[in-house]
DNA sequence: CTCCAACCCGGAATGATTCCGAACTGGAGG
DNA sequence: CCTCCAGTTCGGAATCATTCCGGGTTGGAG
């Protein structure tokens, strides 16, 4: 189960993933997944990602780094990039960092033509 | 209702712009509250935030900035920047992009002494 | 005064996610 | 080979923000 998840670099949803599972364990539930995942998320081997109006998604790749979506076929696309003002943002706010996020919403290549 | 939207400024959830709304109209509902930020969204006059095991939060600022979110308090704070990338990151991804997202999650001063 | 459209209401429906207690499993130790 | 136990999984119910819906109100045009 968790291999099936950490394999599977196409920042899927729960649901999918659940899909996915089935195929290899028919017997499987998505309390299984949502559980599993939980327990990802802890080790911080798995990142969540909430896109508006979506199903949550998520991301093995949990370095720093922008996500494209899809907002007509869903599909999410990394692009690595190091936020540049963190520190800038820490001493200008008085806020200490944990996590960064950052999104583009648009529509992909394959969709507009 | 309107204004009492779009004058809070401290990026409320749905929950608190309705109960400042009682404060005024002790007979609204969250229909309303729900139905009158459906149309501030779809004339871009608010944002909508999500934030991870948070209500959806309602950001005034529809200008690009990043939001700062007190994993403590729930308080969110604007921080003003252009994103200098949006361009690069459409031409790498043909992606044509509608709408950035950028978001910090840490801890703010006040929750911190 | 009448009518209509826009707005508002309460309450029910939705649906992803979480919670729960019970059943299963595989390996450690006898 | 058996027993036991902790960790995993199960299904189904609960949660809860948000959306949907059908009916009521209202205020201004004519």
């Amino acid at each position: 189960m968790v291999d099936i998840i950490t394999r599977d670099l196409s920042h899927p949803s729960a649901r999918a993933i659940f899909q996915a599972a089935r195929e290899l364990h028919p017997s499987i539930s998505l309390s299984t997944v949502y559980s599993t995942l939980a327990m990802l998320k802890a080790l911080h081997l798995v990142k969540e990602l909430e896109f508006e109006g979506m199903d949550n998604r998520y991301d093995m790749d949990t370095e720093s780094h922008v996500n494209l979506l899809c907002t007509r076929c869903g599909r999410v696309v990394d692009f690595d990039f190091v936020p540049p003002l963190q520190n800038e943002v820490e001493t200008l706010t008085g806020f200490t960092i944990s996590e960064g996020r950052f999104e583009y919403y648009g529509i992909c290549a394959p969709c507009r033509s």
